[in-house]
DNA sequence: CGTTTTTGATTAATCTATTTAATAATATAT
DNA sequence: ATATATTATTAAATAGATTAATCAAAAACG
């Protein structure tokens, strides 16, 4: 492989030191305007390109980021990425990307690897409520920001910045709905447990069932860990059973298409026998046949907040400064909890 | 930030050589068994990490590949990054990832700033048939491998590694389909021309109007340039014109949803009214009700293999040798040519 | 026992760029 | 003209690791 000019080559063949080199390109004093055009048509000549990686060894500092997803290719993280790859280009930064399929270990040793490689920062849409890695992250003053998921580890409290939805919010106002519609029994579609999302979704979901006097069986909660198969079965369950919910909540879209794909399987309308709702507003929610109701995230969005608040850390170095932010939930009426067909009728 | 201990911190507390670490570490002969343990433990007790970016510097390799798309978010680009870093991550590579938007210039800039960041090699998701960039990684021997698209220019035919569909096949088997569902006039909605994906997917459903006697009225064929938008107004001007076809080719999936779209919104039914086809065989495709028959890419094995070639080139430095590797397509009748209806019918 | 070989460990050089300190060369002031 | 200040330039140190060259001590050999 060729490789490009360096400072040395530079200096060289401009007959100067290295050093001066280094001051021109850096447009820094101390260098003669004759030597520094010099040098410049010099570096221009050969393509001159910085080494980034003698660069961070002397700065430590890399301009790369990392960022940690599940699976890149699952409803929510390509927007994401996206929305952080291109600010963090817009700031001259470029994003490593990791998957973890969902394992611990797997994450540490991306937090390991990104570590090694020398980021700047990390962005982490994995944690789970009890994750233990973000207490090595904020023992060693590592910058990272957490984006839709947190930490629920009290003792972290105060020591994570974090981009995520008003997920209280989501769950209060998803039943709110279906009970604005006139349903009574909800079932309730359950993401993983271990993740502040679906924690805070099934709060706030309940605690609406509570205020409006609706039936808070546990029997209708069902955990499904955001597989869509999982929602898939229990809904074929759940459709047996005497008193079946009239209306589904699952925490996202995905979970949802298995709720619609049991229902439809069993012969049933989407809204006019069954009700559903789902959580992130996926581009699938929007086709023309689904028509799915949903709560958006703006997912691009939560990106670019993440490698702002990262970044600012990075540069800014206030470790001592918490960035907490929370969107707004939105609530996308389609028509799979029937709207359209009677408006609210309470 | 806390910094993790370096080779010389366990050298001045083992109070050996640098050299003496470096050696134990990297399990190399010339420390005796006493130093090396002695070492080793001290790594451990310190979590030790070495440091890559030192290491790049002196051994010129990153051990991190750039991946180039267009845009993270489109329906093909995850798949395909996901196949790419988990076979990067078994191989002890990781990926960096870069987005164009379609935009030559930000190629560009994408590949300078990949190449002075050190990445020892890269993946390439967005080449136009006349891209200019090849020719310089080319010149360079810098190691890169094309997916999905190829350079069509011939001077660079055999200095290329790529990775592709059989795009000829592709076009010509789904016209193939369709004309033995008994369809004489289709329209071709092509992606952007200026792709090889695009070109050779045309040239091979031309060939098979040719081949089977059907109509190949130029007009029939509309470029949309991989673009939902405009295979939705594509769609809609055809359905107006007196002799419209009944059938509708579209290059992804993502137009052929808008084709779908456009033939729902004009009360037309799929596939009694107008059959669709696809290709890619997204997620979408898939869902209950729209059930789009379309042909399938491996997009998840593209990114595997792509990376197998490109780290082999990189660790085996064998620039001589080309790698081509063609993929079949599939066919995945679903509901919308109507085959479940009458089957073929010649 | 003296010489050669092997082993274990160290010093120095290297990778590329930056930074600090030292030196050389001017220009200005007295 | 001498002293001082200013500017230009470079040598050396540094970042963290690897590699080559070197050296001393121990082991092997005739």
């Amino acid at each position: 492989m060729k490789h490009h000019a360096t400072i040395k080559d530079i200096a060289r063949m401009a007959q100067v030191s290295a050093t001066a080199v280094s001051m021109a390109l850096n447009d820094r004093p101390g260098v003669s305007e004759k030597t520094r055009q010099k040098i410049l048509n010099l570096a221009k000549k050969l393509d001159y390109q910085p080494n980034y990686v003698a660069k961070s060894l002397i700065s430590k500092r890399s301009y790369t980021i990392g960022l940690i997803v599940n699976n890149i290719a699952d409803p929510f993280s390509p927007e994401l990425a996206l929305g952080i790859e291109k600010k963090a280009n817009e700031l001259d930064y470029s994003m490593l990307l990791c998957n973890t399929d969902g394992s611990l270990e797997k994450e540490k040793k991306s937090l390991d690897m990104l570590r090694a490689k020398g980021v700047d920062g990390v962005i982490l849409a994995t944690v789970t409520i009890d994750d233990p890695h973000i207490k090595l992250l904020v023992e060693d003053q590592f910058p990272f920001v957490l984006v839709n998921r947190f930490s629920m580890d009290s003792e972290l409290e105060n020591k994570m910045d974090y981009v995520v939805l008003d997920n209280y919010a989501c769950g209060y106002e998803g039943v709110k709905h279906f009970y604005r519609l006139g349903h009574d029994r909800i079932a309730l579609i359950t993401g993983a447990l271990n993740t502040s999302t679906a924690t805070v979704r099934t709060k706030g979901a309940i605690q609406a069932l509570k205020d409006h006097g609706m039936d808070t069986d546990s029997k209708l909660v069902v955990e499904c860990g955001y597989v869509r198969e999982k929602a898939y079965k229990a809904t074929k369950l759940f459709l047996t059973i005497k008193n079946r919910p009239s209306a589904f909540f699952a925490q996202d879209d995905y979970m949802a298409l298995g709720v619609r794909e049991a229902v439809l399987s069993e012969d049933l309308k989407i809204p006019e026998d069954i009700a559903l709702m789902g959580v992130d507003d996926i581009e699938m929610a929007s086709l023309a046949g689904v028509d799915l109701t949903t709560i958006s995230q703006k997912k691009y969005e939560m990106g670019v907040m993440g490698v702002e608040i990262l970044i600012n850390k990075i540069e800014k170095a206030t470790p001592d400064m918490v960035n907490k932010i929370v969107l707004e939930p939105k609530l996308i009426i389609r028509k799979s909890c029937g709207y359209h067909l009677r408006g609210y009728v309470r």
